[in-house]
DNA sequence: AGGCGCATTTTGACGCTGTCAAGATTGAGT
DNA sequence: ACTCAATCTTGACAGCGTCAAAATGCGCCT
């Protein structure tokens, strides 16, 4: 089947769908989204310029099947890093998390920019399988921060769901003011997700 | 001359780019970015197709203008809001100005998605005067930061530059969440501005 | 092994887009 | 009244997303 591919990409019939996923992925990144036609993504990858149609509705739906590939990568991402600073404390944790966020956003941006862009969020489109990955996250990050608060490591007054709202909103914001090039100064990331995250932790520390 | 229209706006020859600013403007508030066409525009203001380049050199700087329209209307209505809670102790004051500013770029979201949109800020086009407007906002912030230190209403321990970025990001981010979709639920926009401004204030309290 | 079916790919076409070049119109200043 | 420069229009071109219909060839059944 098509799905599986054979490992070897044999190409005429192969694994035209992945390949056409990872390739319009490359070009976001090289040359962003202006530069991304499928007429132009169908003559890089070697197939006449209607071909992608047979595996993705129109254009928004292969950008979002582009957006589902980078919630899996974010999450992985997420979880690395979870897994690296499993030992340290928990305002350590949250340092790190704050660092893993804004870094998997800015280095990955042409996913970042089509996970939550409001083309995905505002149309009918939106597959669902994309909208549960996104409330997955959220309702993950709630989730966590009531079992921290359960076993005492985290202040168990706080309202978990507005803050959840307003952490997320924090990275968002700093992530996507250094992706649209508002932020320039690269170097200062990581300091100022230091900065966000002992505000955070000014919240979130037991009392 | 052109740019002083005679106030009556004489068609034929008349105030052709004050109307397409505004025009656009209301394309994009009514039917989002994706219906804006040069073309369309031109229809609508009852002009031909080319005539808006006798005006803005290519779509990308009729964009610009909007959002440069974007930051002299924000300016206005952050002021407006300052001036509204001028009595208001440095707390409320904070809490109204979160309010103010979430507000403005939801409700006017045509001109805030043009004003911080990674398309005029990582391109060259970026006309300086649009910096200008931007840096000068930051800037604003910065300085009334230091100087409500200095007058003792706020902690003289914080750093205002980065106090100021990651504020900055938790106000963009909430926008931009509320903007692209994310968060959906409007009702709860006050409630989770209001703990954004808690958070905030916890850092900025003197102490 | 042979042939059929169906998923896949291609060619052709349509209307829409941004933008350039060249000509037409007209208000303002002498 | 006449010119000049600003403004607007018409014509044209390449590129885009997408649909319809024709061609291709892999994999399964017998």
């Amino acid at each position: 089947m098509s799905t599986k591919p054979g490992a070897r990409g044999a190409y005429h019939h192969g694994d035209l769908k992945a390949v056409l996923l990872d390739e319009t992925a490359r070009i976001l990144k090289e040359e962003g989204e202006g530069a991304l036609s499928l007429r132009n993504l169908a003559a890089r990858v070697g197939v006449s310029r209607t071909a992608p149609y047979h595996h993705f509705k129109d254009k928004q739906s292969l950008l979002s099947a582009v957006g589902e590939e980078g919630f899996v990568r974010f999450n992985r991402a997420m979880l690395d890093s979870a897994r690296r600073h499993k030992g340290a404390g928990p305002e350590q944790g949250l340092r790190a998390w704050v660092r893993a966020y804004v870094t998997f956003a800015v280095e990955n941006s042409e996913y970042y920019d089509l996970m939550y862009g409001g083309r995905l969020w505002q149309s009918e489109s939106l597959s669902n399988s994309l909208l549960g990955s996104a409330r997955g996250t959220l309702r993950g990050n709630v989730e966590r921060i009531r079992g921290a608060q359960d076993k005492g490591l985290y202040n168990r007054a706080l309202d978990p769901v507005g803050f959840s709202h307003v952490a997320w909103g924090t990275l968002h914001g700093i992530s996507r003011l250094f992706i649209d090039g508002v932020y320039t100064n690269n170097a200062s990331r990581n300091r100022i997700c230091d900065t966000a995250a002992d505000m955070l932790w000014a919240q979130l520390a037991p009392r």
